[in-house]
Order: structure tokens, then C-alpha cells, then sequence
RNA sequence: GGCUCCAUGGUCAAGCGGUUAAGACGUCGCCCUCUCAAGGCGAAAUCAGGGGUUCGAUUCCCCUUGGAGCUGCCA
């Protein structure tokens, strides 16, 4: 039974790279009929951000990745927070110090500060430690540990040789034990590190494949050693390229670059998110690139992955949200848009389902559909060269002509659907021997105030009503005639 | 600095020794059209550089260059 983990730590919002990770482990799990759990690493205190852990589960649950296991689902493994399985590791790591894996450090920080220092400046960056309290007899530095002296744990690393491991995707990774760093397993405040305690944990989970950032790709020969160490089978490790924001940056909070959440409130839908982010560093191999969360799990293959960075294209994030908008059924455009629509035209009476037609297939983002209507509850300001068109062959003197022609045949209409103005404007285009956008582009020009609009004349007139209507050619007409 | 990893158009990418080097986004052009979208058609644009191996390298090996990660009592 294959076993895979999403293991965050609460320090913040899911940010996107963490939710592609989140959703390969998913995929993976399912596809294989496995298992994917939820584990949360809080070891660290200092850094844990109120709210976080919820924010998780909600991000995850939003998402779709339902986990099997996890702190608010249960599991026969809890608890799958890490604090709240502290106890646990000492143990653990007292067995390592038993066998010569590992050994108690009573080194203070300023110590070892001063020593690094002096390392420092003799072979600048050539620090390691310096295995200090290594050949401390061990009942002194049993003793010394009962006393409530204050101590860490630290791995005790072979100093020649080799370490490494094997990862699916990249392959034999091995690192000369000479480069490593006795690194603590057990901190003065009693908590694991996050290399020890994702061992301990992955292992008394029965997690069979390790899917996380390339980030750790590193540090993985040192903590195999540890695997070893505790003759236990270690998992398959797949370790995941990131999300970059360019070249040369990883996406990150720090620049502003949106979280999941904030997609969401920018009104992103979740499922383009998702096949998007699924694409970023993985193909299917050919040439499919619309899924849903299923078709995912039944696509998802080890061998699409990529090794290289892939870098968050804004651009294509938004055809695919503009594919997704498209595709769904005009009640749920309706759904969806009605408080954007609300944003910029609240208070106006305006029939709804009639704008969406209009707007359904040029919605790109949610949040620039504000923008694209507001001229109807408002005439902006507009500079009269736009009544010239080329194309159109309209220019102020027609255009003029037209909105005069326009206004008493709109009036008479007793009639104001879309395709009563429809074939009122084009009756009128041909009687007097002008070309369709001679008189539909200044009409337009005129209820708009726009150069472009989603949607026609016609259809823009319907929406504004009768008397709006003329209002706004009247307008137009005023400032085409104090041209001349 | 040391160690580890990565490298196909602007971006995501297919390719896994012999191809006209797919496809998508974006860009540009044309068509359609009462504007804009949408749609249709088309175009430009990629194997980082240098050595090998081989009859033949985008593909395998090495070096260089570029980028990323680690080098914390952070994960």
C-alpha cells in the first residue's frame, strides 16, 4: 500500500509552490490507490503563524486534495501534528546515541559562535562542527544530561566516505561525508530538527514515497545515514523542482506573489488553478491539456516530471481561467459574476442574465469585469475623436449625421428589445444608403463612451433602456455639433 | 568558498542516437465582424558554448558558462 504525505509546516498561507507539491503527492497516492496524509511540522516555535494550520486545511480543502489522513480527519497513526508528538523522539534519538549515530552536545551557542568565528578566519567557509563533545565519556555526559544541563543531539557523521541515497526522479545522489556537518537532531528546547523528526515520523507512518522540494535534495544523503543507522527501509524519495517567479527567484510571499487564496480572490477558478499548476513541471506526455482532479489522478505518471525549474507564467494562467469561465454553464457564469457586476454597477437596474451573455466568453479574471462594465452604469468622459474610424468610415461629420438619424427612429421604438434597436439601426443604415457601421459604430460611440465594448450597439442600447439611451446621444450630439 | 542539482523558442514543454525538433501560452499577420472578445487560417521564434564517443548527436561522456539549492539548535 503506497503511503504519501503533504508535510507543511504553519508558517503562512499555501503558497503555490507548496500546493503543486501538495497536489503531485495527492495524485501520485491516488493514482496508486494509496493513501496521502496530512502531517503538520511545527517544530519550530519561533516561527509558527497564528492561524496557519487552519488556513491548510481550508487551502487543501478548497483545492480538492482531501487527505486520508491528518490532524482534523484522524488516522491510525496520529498525532499528525509534530508538537503533539514530542515525546516521541527522544527516544529515538537516545537509541542513536547508543549505538554511536548520534551523541549529546553541551556546546553553547556563544561557544560555538566564537569558534566558528575564529574557523572563519582562518579557512573562510570551511566551518563544520567540530565534534567537540564527541569523545565526552559517556556516563559523564549522561549525568551531565540528567543534571538538566542543557544539551542537543547530534548526528554523528562518518568522516570519510560517502553518503547517498536514490531518487526517483534524479537519480544516484551521493555526497562526500567529509562535506557534512554533524547536524542536531534533538534541540535545547527538546523538539526534533526538521530532518530528524521527518524520519522518525515518515517511518512510524509507514510513508512509502517522499515527495518534497528539491530544497532537500541536499540534505538527504545525511539524514539516509539515519535510515541506516536505525536499519529501517527507507522510503522512495522524489524530490520536486520549484515554482519560480523568474529566472532567478522562487515565488514567494515576500514579493507578493499571490497565494492560492489570493487567485481565488481575484477570482481565479479553482479548477484552471489546478490544471495549470499541474502543468508547471509535469506532462501528461501528450498532447491533452485540459483535466479535471480525476482525469489528473489518472493521468499522472512519475516519469512527466521535470527536473528543472519551471517558472509561473501569469499569461497562461489566465487563458486557462478564460477557457474554464467559457466552458461553464451560463447559470454558473451568472452565479459567479453577479457580485462583480454588483462592484460597479450596484444600485442600477440592469437585466443580468442578458450582460452575462454578453460577457461570459470575454471574462478572463473576475476582477477586471468591473472595469469592463462600469460604463454602463456611468458614461465616462470620452474625447469625440473616437467617433473616427477608419475601417468604419465614420468620422465627426457622419457620425453626427448618424446620431441625428439614430435618435428620433430609437424614440419611436415602443419596442426596446436587442432586436427591435437591431433592426431599427440597420433600417435606417439602409435607407439613407450608409453602411452598417456608419450607423452602429457612432451609436455606440455615443452609449458608451468607449472605443470598445463587450458587445455591440444593439446590445448595449437594450441593456441601458430607452431613456438612458437617448440621454447619452443627446450628449453626443452635443458635443459632435459644438465641434463645428 | 565547499557540496549537490539543473540547462530544448520569451514561458510551459514533447523528444529518450537518424525527426521538416511536436503541442500549448504569448507575439505578429490575414479572414470573419456594428467595436472588443470569441472563432478560422497562417507566420516568426528553441537544442547555452567547447571538446569527445559514434557512420551519425538535442539525445551518451567530460569541461566551461549560466542558474538554483544546501552549507542554521529553519523547514
Amino acid at each position: 500500500m503506497i503511503r504519501t504525505r503533504f508535510a507543511p509546516s504553519p508558517t503562512g498561507y499555501l503558497h503555490l509552490g507548496g500546493l503543486r507539491t501538495a497536489l503531485y503527492t495527492y495524485l501520485f497516492a491516488k493514482k496508486n490507490n494509496g493513501k496521502f496524509i496530512l502531517r503538520i511540522e511545527d517544530t519550530d516555535q519561533e516561527r509558527e503563524v497564528e492561524g496557519a494550520v487552519e488556513l491548510i486545511y481550508k487551502s487543501l480543502r478548497q483545492a480538492g486534495l482531501q487527505y486520508d489522513e491528518g490532524p482534523d480527519v484522524g488516522g491510525d497513526f496520529g498525532p499528525y501534528i509534530q508538537t503533539q508528538r514530542k515525546d516521541s523522539y527522544l527516544p529515538y534519538a537516545m537509541q542513536l546515541v547508543e549505538s554511536g549515530a548520534a551523541y549529546p552536545c553541551f556546546c553553547t551557542k556563544e561557544e560555538l559562535s566564537a569558534r566558528r568565528e575564529k574557523a572563519e578566519a582562518e579557512a573562510p567557509g570551511q566551518w563544520k562542527y567540530d565534534k567537540h563533545c564527541l569523545n565526552l565519556p559517556k556516563e559523564e555526559a549522561l549525568r551531565r544530561m540528567e543534571s538538566g544541563e542543557s544539551f542537543v543531539i547530534r548526528q554523528n557523521i562518518p568522516t570519510s566516505g560517502t553518503a547517498s541515497f536514490e531518487d526517483a526522479l534524479y537519480g544516484h545522489v551521493e555526497a562526500p561525508c567529509d562535506t557534512l556537518d554533524d547536524n542536531v537532531l534533538i534541540k535545547a528546547d527538546g523538539l526534533p530538527t526538521y530532518n530528524f523528526a521527518n524520519v522518525i515520523d515518515d517511518h512510524l507512518m509507514g510513508i512509502t514515497h517522499e515527495m518534497r522540494g528539491t530544497e532537500y535534495l541536499s540534505s538527504t544523503p545525511t539524514t539516509n545515514l539515519l535510515y541506516e543507522a536505525f536499519g529501517w527501509e527507507t522510503p522512495v524519495y522524489i524530490h520536486l523542482s520549484p515554482v519560480m517567479k523568474d529566472a532567478s527567484r522562487k515565488l514567494s510571499k515576500r514579493y507578493g506573489d499571490p497565494s492560492f487564496e489570493d487567485l481565488l480572490a481575484q477570482g481565479y477558478v479553482r479548477d484552471a488553478i489546478i490544471n495549470f499548476i499541474a502543468l508547471l513541471g509535469w506532462s501528461p506526455g501528450d498532447e491533452r491539456e485540459f483535466f479535471t482532479l480525476p482525469e489528473l489522478v489518472e493521468a499522472f505518471d512519475l516519469k512527466g516530471l521535470s527536473k528543472a525549474p519551471a517558472i509561473f507564467n501569469t499569461e497562461k494562467l489566465v487563458w486557462f481561467n478564460h477557457e474554464y469561465i467559457s466552458r461553464m454553464p451560463i447559470e454558473e457564469y451568472i452565479a459567479m459574476a453577479t457580485p462583480w457586476f454588483d462592484k460597479a454597477l450596484e444600485g442600477k437596474h440592469m437585466d443580468y442574465a442578458f450582460l452575462a451573455t454578453l460577457m461570459h466568453t470575454r471574462t478572463e479574471v473576475f476582477d477586471r469585469v468591473p472595469d469592463m462594465v462600469r460604463f454602463l452604469g456611468e458614461l465616462p468622459e470620452y474625447e469625440i475623436d473616437i467617433y473616427s474610424h477608419k475601417k468604419m468610415k465614420t468620422d465627426p461629420e457622419i457620425s453626427l449625421k448618424a446620431l441625428k438619424l439614430a435618435r428620433p427612429a430609437l424614440e419611436a421604438l415602443t419596442d426596446f428589445s436587442e432586436d427591435a434597436v437591431k433592426e431599427c439601426l440597420m433600417a435606417l443604415a439602409a435607407e439613407n444608403e450608409m453602411k452598417n457601421g456608419q450607423i452602429m459604430w457612432p451609436v455606440r460611440i455615443a452609449i458608451s463612451g468607449l472605443a470598445s465594448t463587450p458587445g455591440g450597439a444593439t446590445e448595449i442600447a437594450y441593456l441601458l433602456g430607452q431613456d438612458e439611451c437617448l440621454k447619452r446621444i443627446d450628449i453626443g450630439i452635443g458635443k459632435l455639433e459644438n465641434l463645428s
